[in-house]
Formats: C-alpha cells, structure tokens, sequence
DNA sequence: ATGAAAGCGCTAACAT
DNA sequence: ATGTTAGCGCTTTCAT
C-alpha cells in the first residue's frame, strides 16, 4: 500500500527481491555504473516505483566519501542584510546537486560551537561562515579541521579564505557623494569598531575626507553599532550637544541612518532640506523608507554566490584549494536622503 | 597533528585501538549507554580528546531509527514574511537537538518537487511548508509518505495538520479600525484568489463591510498579487478610473499597500491626509515606510514555532499525532497611514 | 564490567 | 551481464 507512511522505507534489498535481480544489479541502475540489459533495468525501476523506493543517502555517504551537503553559519537570519547572501549561498549549492544547512545563531557564542559540533558529526564537505570577528571563534573552526570560506566580517589581519566587500570604499563613495554635492561639515556615526566591517568603514571615511582635502571633526565622530537605536542615540547627542549642526551625517549602515533620521525628525530637522544623510549598506527597506535613502550597494547575493562558489572550488581541490580572498566593489545609490542639487551653504 | 585537516576522521575503531579496549566499550562511554568503569571511560574520552573524535550522525542513524533532522520548504526566504518565521521554525528545532535543513524553493515548482525527493533521501524525521495553494502539490508530498505540517497558506478544503493565522479576521479587523476612523467609502485592494490567505482575506473583507452595514462598491474592488507593483499597478488603475477616490484602501498586504501609496503620493494624493490606507501582515518594513502603515500584525515568528512544535508532536508521537489545525489570532497595528482622528467628510 | 559479532543500506571490487 | 561479498561507522544483543 503505497499510500501509507511506512515507518521503515524500503531498502534495495527490497527492490532486489521484488525484481528478482541481485542487489548489485540494483545500485548499478540506480547509479548506472555499469551496463545491465534492458530487461533487468526494467525490473528493477518496475520495484522502485511500486515501492517508492529512494536511496538512503545516509548508507551512502558512509561508504563513499563525500556527504553531498554544505553548511552555512550566520549570525543572524531576521536582519534585512542576510536574506540575499543566503540566497546567493543556496543558489549555488542548488546548482551543485548538493543541499544546504543554514545554522542561524541569533548571535549566540554558544550555539555557534554547538553549530561547529553538529556540522562535525554531520561529515559536512564544507562551511561558509557569515560573521566571524573573534581570533578565538576563527580558532575554533580551524581546530575541528573544518573546510571553510569567511563572508564579510573577518578577524583581525585574517589573509586566508574569504569573501567580502571593499569597506573602505563604501565610505570614500559615501564622502565623495556628499562632497560632490556641496556638502563639507560631515558628522560620522559608525559601528563597533571591533567588527572588521565598521573600522574599515571608519578608516575609508578618514581616507576619504582627506582626499577630499576635509578635516574630520572629532565632535562630530560616534562609533556604536549597526542598529537603529545606536543611530538615533547618537544623533540625538548630536543635536543636542552640538550649537551648529553639520550639514551632512555619512552613516556606516542604513541601520543607523534609519535611527539617526528618526532623531532628526523628532527635532523637525529635515532630511534633506536641513540636513543630508547618507546610509551604507542598501538594506531592502532602504528605498521605500520615510526618506529613501541614499546609500551604497553592497551586492549580497553576490557575496553568498561566489563565497559558495570558492567553497567548492575547495571541496573540488580536496585538500588542496589555495587561499584566497575575493573583494566586491560597492556602488552608490543616489536617492533623496541627501539631495539632488549643489545648495550653497555660507 | 591534530591542526591538520585529516580527510577521514578519527573512527570508533581509532578510539578503541587508541584507548586499548572494544569498540562496545566506546559506544558504552559516548552514549552512556551502560556502566563503564571509572578507569576505562577516562582512557576513552582521552582517547577521544587526542584524536579530536565525533561519532559520525549517518553511521548512527543507519542503525537507529530517527536522523534527528527536521526540514522546511519555504517559498521565498527573501520576502520579509519569512525570516521571522524560519526562526520561530529554527528554535525549536535546536532546543529539541534536531538539526534544520531550510529549502527555499524561490517560487519554482521544479525546486519543490527535487528538495521533497532530497528530503526523503536524507530520511529527515519531518518536514514543515510554507505555501501550499495547490492540491497537486499536496499530493507530491502524501505519495512521498513524508511527515508534515504545512504553513500560511494551504490547498483548498484542507483540514489536516495546519498551522497559519486568522486570514479572515485580518480584513475584519481592517475594516473595523477604518471604520471607526471615520471612513466608510472603502476600496480594496487584494491577492490571488488562489492563494487560500488572499481568498480568506476577501472573504473578511465583505463580511467585516457588511457588518459594519456597509456596501463593497465592486469598482472599488481589484484583486492582483501581494506585491508593490500589483498595489501600484491596481492603485493607478482607480486613479485614472474614478472621478472622485475612495477616502480608504483596504490592502490585503503591506506590499500591496506599499505600492499604493507610491501611485498615490505620484498623483499628490496624500496618505493619510487625502486618503486613508491599511495595509495587513506588518512587514518590518512597515513601521519605517515613507508613511508609517498601519497594518495588521501576523505573529509570524509564533507560526514558525509552532508550526515546529506541531511537527514535533507527531514525530514523538510517531504513526499517530492527531491531525490537527492552529489558527493564531492577528493584531491591530495603528500607526500614521489611516490618520489618528475621526475626520468628517462630506 | 567488558568484548565479540551481527547487521543497518549501500558501494565497489571481484567472481562467475 | 549479473551476482557475491567485504566493508563503511556505529549500535546492540549476547557471551564471557
């Protein structure tokens, strides 16, 4: 009776019996490793559909080598900037004949070791890690011999597997943006700067001001995180702490320029009539916000795509694989947070 | 070396040479499966320390009967909808030491069919979908024999394990805030009718007017799909049409509502001022939206959770596991986009 | 208290 | 062209 959930699924024995062939036979139809007349082959498929038989990919993994399953770690599924690279990261395993365990560790220390265990007991070919800023977390990971690619955060002077964006770039498109526009009194409000992706969103913004012949206004420097209260925080110390405000604030991710805008509105200080915001990440909400945002693109499917991609490439070269890092460029998205026109400020 | 990435790991048969006693003995340590004296179990896990071993989770469940694995097939983690959900899902399948493989089929029917056929081959104790409306589908999945619980949306007439949300009492609730508001010229603007959310949600709608002893205006009515460009598209539609607007929209999601206000604001009809508009669903989006909508909330963490739970129940409970459907109540969510004051109108 | 050995479902080398 | 058989890593009786 097909139609009833067995509690124990066939098993090429079973097929073997019900074909009257060996059970030889009837991996090399399933795998077509070796020729069998056209007879048996129909047999043996007869048995399969009448027994809705599937491999059990278990028996399989344990004899041959490779499991056929990647593993991908992320700190945190529910914000906005993750969706696209997991997307990215599947799309790939997908195309590969391979499946995928996304482990989400809501930025938990201690799920992430769980994670490392249980892909270890898993015998998964490989592990794409999205957050990764700890010396400790990364030697962890390297302990248990695992094979594995960092996406966009990394540790502190990490050379080895990884993909991410050019940070530093984001904030020089960010200033450039601003200056071209006729702004020049910048407030910076950043991320943690323990995060690899924040300080060198905070170096680009000093590089960038300096080639832009500005001086950055140490008054005017906040460094929290990536979140919206930090944002709208910060400004408000901002606001109120400032005589003068400046005219332009280059956030470090759209998160904080949501949080930094809310304050300003508070204060009916207008964006961009008042004031210019820039944001840096192009979070999907980013567009329909309050203001639509301008912003800087940071192409994340692109990130999980080729991190999965360079994954393989190390899973294919088995052991081997050289090390490698691949950075994406940002692109600015102009939209209304900071205007469209030169304005002349005196 | 432990440091090495050593292609095959270390063994039961490794940790039994290595602490000098039988492969039983070492099974006996690991699952604590009977007594082990104090001498011999420290050999053991020395053992095990040394050669940096983890019991291979497939050799395990070849003998066993259960992978602890559960899995979900979801339709588009990139819509803000889901990863809310997924994590609900996510949680309780740690909490109870299972392990989650998420599949994201991205909307096409062709990756449905080939995760139900990876999910069987990887014997995974449960499965839980997001986003059935066909009963084709339906049955892809009961011909598999596979253990379920569907999510959000179900084929028509379903009546078996189910977990989702109030769809009709959405629309009811729309209604009865914009009403209450003053409103009662009422469009709407809604999903597939063959959607069972979107036909649950018209269906609230005409029985929350009729309630509220209201007429639905059939040229106010359009049906389309839950996106921005369907709600812009339908929006635009009744802008050119009508020679005097509706003082609300009633949309059957934030999407919807979202595109609206977009064709709305193109036109200089101001939300909430000239029109009013309720989405449903509260998208994270939503509260930051150019207008902050107002919208009816989904406890879709809670679904996800449940949902889990739900799945859990059966797989414990094995060949039984009542069918059984949870229906979870929705929330008004007030904000900016239907105004806050009862407003005359002539 | 410990160990030997069978067997889970499958693959692959070897026989026939 | 087809079948026999030895493992893969582990759990679990069953002996000792």
């Amino acid at each position: 009776m097909a139609w009833m959930r067995s509690e124990t699924m066939a098993t090429m024995k079973d097929i073997s019996k019900n074909a009257k062939v060996s059970i030889a036979t009837v991996s090399a139809v399933i795998n077509k490793s070796s020729y069998v007349s056209q007879e048996l082959t129909e047999r043996v498929n007869q048995a399969i559909q009448e027994l809705n038989y599937r491999p059990n990919a278990f028996a399989r993994s344990l004899k041959g080598k490779s499991t056929k399953t990647v593993a991908a770690i992320v700190t945190d599924i529910e914000n906005p900037y993750y969706p696209a690279m997991i997307k990215g990261m599947d799309d790939v395993a997908i195309m590969n004949g391979f499946s995928f365990i996304l482990c989400n560790t809501a930025n938990d220390p201690k799920r992430f070791i769980n994670y490392l265990d249980l892909i270890l007991e898993k015998r998964v070919d490989g592990l794409l890690i999205s957050n990764i800023s700890l010396r400790e977390e990364l030697e962890q990971v390297e302990k248990r011999g695992l094979n594995y690619v960092l996406l966009n955060r990394k540790p502190p002077a990490y050379d080895k597997n990884y993909v991410g964006i050019n940070n530093h770039l984001t904030s020089e498109l960010s200033v450039k943006h601003l200056v071209t526009l006729g702004y020049r009194n910048i407030a910076y409000i950043g991320g943690d700067l323990k995060i690899s992706t924040a300080h060198e969103r905070w170096e680009g913004f000093q590089y960038g001001m300096t080639e832009q012949g500005l001086e950055v206004n140490a008054s005017l420097v906040f460094h929290g995180d990536y979140t919206i209260e930090s944002g709208y925080k910060h400004a408000k110390k901002m606001i109120s702490v400032q005589k003068r405000l400046p005219d332009a604030i280059c956030a470090a991710s759209d998160m904080i320029a949501f949080g930094a805008i809310k304050a300003l509105r508070e204060s009916s200080i207008r964006v961009p009539e008042d004031i210019a915001v820039m944001g840096n990440d192009n979070n999907p909400y980013s567009e329909n916000f309050i203001v639509p945002l301008s912003t800087i693109d940071h192409l994340k499917y692109d990130m999980g795509k080729m991190a999965m991609e360079s994954l393989f490439e190390r899973i294919e070269g088995k052991e081997r694989g050289i090390d490698r890092q691949i950075i994406l460029n940002p692109s600015l998205v102009a939209r209304v947070s900071c205007g469209w026109l030169n304005r002349s400020k005196d």
